[in-house]
DNA sequence: AACAATTATATTGTGCGCAATTGAAATTTG
DNA sequence: CAAATTTCAATTGCGCACAATATAATTGTT
């Protein structure tokens, strides 16, 4: 008897591929970021490194490549545009003279209050609870680190 | 009595993010990819262009861009590497002269053979079985679209 | 101490991704 | 049918993302 077509059938479908699904799903992200970010002056990328720093400042570029998973190739002009933006400072550390360390401003710091609005518009945009949203997350986190397993890191 | 801090306490830290677990999982996606498609020639957003027209030959710009929400200032110069990589061959309609019909050359045609071990590897890499991914899957496409949808489109 | 290997950041070059604009062709409207 | 509007692709400019390379500082080894 005849069979309905299903993913494994036709691996080379766009609409069976789970990286198409991630790498839309990124990209509507952004979008809905977009303007929830015009009004702090921040690129997605920029608000990244800017929940790092809030949780922790005066850290080396390094640490905040680790977390983010960007090497100094990115990290390095962005942050010096968040430098031109007066949201962070950068100076070479005395102790170890090849490390840049990253500290919050005073205006950076203050951004931190004016991002509190920005997860409650997300979350009314992904038009779903957050236990579901915290369920995604943590699946999505998982194949994250599966793949990276693989590539070795 | 004290409580466990969640995800809904503390919504700025990184780690509660979904938008940062899918961004840093496409990211995990490309580095996986890169080993499979730098053998065909191809970078991830070019594969993903040869899946649509693998699907269906001879479409326009606007089909294309529509597919994978990309736009023309990113497909135009995109499809011009693959012209030159002699992959696909690009032709103005003479229906309408606005389009530019994308149609796959023979080697554009014969690399879709090659492609046919891509989401083997994907899958080996991901480490879960299909039924899992395949939710996964469907759970990012619907979060994706109602994304879209607030964005309006 | 001298030399080699490692580490941290910076730089260069290529390819997206998208906003904004342009220009030409098609469609709609008066 | 002519003018206004819309549509499609191309272009420009900016900001990632990453590979490859460079440079300087630190660490490890003999």
């Amino acid at each position: 008897m005849p069979r309905k077509h299903s993913a494994a059938d036709q691996p080379l479908r766009l609409d069976n591929q789970i990286c198409f699904a991630v790498y839309s799903a990124a990209h509507a992200f952004n979008r809905v970021y977009k303007p929830l970010l015009d009004r702090l002056g921040l690129t997605y990328p920029q608000y990244l490194v800017m929940l790092v720093l809030w949780e922790r400042d005066d850290v080396p570029v390094k640490d905040i490549g680790e977390r983010l998973h960007l090497d100094s190739g990115t990290l390095t002009p962005l942050l010096k545009r968040l430098e031109a933006a007066h949201l962070v400072k950068r100076t070479r550390s005395s102790e170890d003279e090849r490390q840049v360390l990253i500290a919050l401003t005073p205006q950076g710091q203050a951004l931190k209050d004016k991002a509190r609005a920005v997860p409650q518009s997300i979350l009314a945009a992904a038009d779903c609870s957050v236990s579901e949203l915290v369920a995604m997350k943590d699946e999505i986190v998982a194949l994250r680190d599966r793949l990276n397993a693989v590539i070795g890191e």
